[in-house]
DNA sequence: TTTATGGCTGTCA
DNA sequence: ATGACAGCCATAA
């Protein structure tokens, strides 16, 4: 039935959204993370897209999303990573003297992405 | 419709 | 630890 494929042929963005909503404040999740969350795995490059397509008056707490390394990747906007960085730090979450945040400590762990530790 | 690209990821050296 | 290569999937032309 209709897994996928079914309301619109973009809702691809859609459940990006609703995943990075679903992020915990004071956490942070990577690319990966969130496209396999949100059923696309292997598509993490298109939330960065789908995070690029954002509104300005999103509700969507983008800035906590960072790639794997825990790093904020250069966008085509340049500062708008240090914008990510200071929105971070205002929720609690503070990263290392390598720019890096601590995954292993803010990253967001989803019930969904359990299975091994 | 097809082609090319891209705010990434994960592995190998 | 850092650098390079190839793969994935959706969007834009």
């Amino acid at each position: 039935m209709a897994t996928y494929v079914d309301s619109t042929r973009s809702d691809t963005y859609a459940r990006i959204y609703a995943v990075i909503r679903r992020i915990p404040m004071g956490r942070a999740a990577s690319y990966g993370q969130i496209a396999r969350l949100a059923g696309i795995p292997g598509a993490a490059r298109q939330v960065g897209y789908a995070l690029h397509a954002l509104p300005d008056g999103t509700t969507v707490p983008w800035h906590r999303v960072v790639n794997a390394k825990g790093t904020i990747s250069r966008r085509t906007v340049p500062g708008s990573e240090l914008t990510q960085r200071m929105l971070l730090e205002a929720e609690g979450v503070y990263f290392d003297l390598n720019g890096r945040v601590d995954l292993a400590r803010y990253g967001w762990t989803p019930r969904r992405a359990r299975g091994k530790k």
